[in-house]
This record gives structure tokens, sequence and C-alpha cells, in this order.
DNA sequence: CGCGTGACGTCTC
DNA sequence: CGAGACGCCACGC
């Protein structure tokens, strides 16, 4: 699984791929977006799933605001892709991010577009 | 064409 | 609120 992303993204021969990453590099600062939402952008409603996907194995190089995307009921990625979740928050909250008192964001306040 | 793989999404218990 | 269960799908083999 790995091997073929490492190839993907050494070749960029995957158009959707490369259009979540331009995407995701266009999401502002202060703002965040969603997995479906990204998908449906790149021209895939329904891959989500992917979306993170091509986030995880993102090109070296590139640095995209991983810590912009979330999911639609605002919860963050899971703790092992940014070691631990609070790094995110951290970073979300220093781009001036709010967070409800569950720890979730505030999508209505912040989500892109 | 089928299989395996998930930073998803949404619905049950 | 946590844990499953499904359905979703691009992409390499």
């Amino acid at each position: 699984m790995l091997e073929y992303l490492k190839s993907v993204k050494e070749k960029s021969s995957s158009g959707f791929f490369k259009e979540v990453y331009r995407l995701v590099a266009k999401v502002p600062r202060g703002r965040v977006a969603t997995y479906g939402q990204i998908a449906a952008l790149a021209g895939r409603p329904t891959a989500a799933r992917y979306v993170g996907f091509a986030l995880s194995s993102s090109p070296d190089g590139l640095e995209l605001p991983y810590h912009r995307i979330v999911n639609r009921t605002g919860r963050l990625a899971p703790d092992p892709v940014f070691g631990d979740q609070s790094i995110q928050r951290k970073l979300l909250r220093r781009e001036g991010i709010t967070f409800l008192p569950d720890g979730r964001i505030n999508m209505k306040k912040h989500l892109w577009k």
C-alpha cells in the first residue's frame, strides 16, 4: 500500500491525488476543510477516504496544512498521525481557530468557503 | 474482474 | 459516549 503511494507521489501519476494536494494547499489560514469537501472539489464526492490517504502520504517538499483538514463532525485526525492530537489542536488554535467545549472544531465558524 | 487498503461518513446499539 | 458495521472508492497487483 505504502509502496504504491510512494510511486504515486513520485510520478504524480494520479490526477486525483494531485488535485487533492492542490486543493488542500489552497485552504487559507484560519480555515478548515473536511475530507469529504476536498474529495468533492477534487471531483470524487464519495472518495473522502482517499483524501486522507493522499494527505498521509503527503509529498516531501510540499508543506500541506494537514492540520486544517478534519472530518465532518469537526473531529481531528487520530493521534498517530500527529503523534498527539494536542499538536494539531495547538497548530489550529495558533491560526485563530476555535474549539468547542468537547474538543471539536467550531465548523460553522471556520469551515472553508 | 477481484482483492486489499484506509487521516471517511453516517447509522445502530 | 464508545464500538461496530457498512457503504464508499482510487489504485496497484
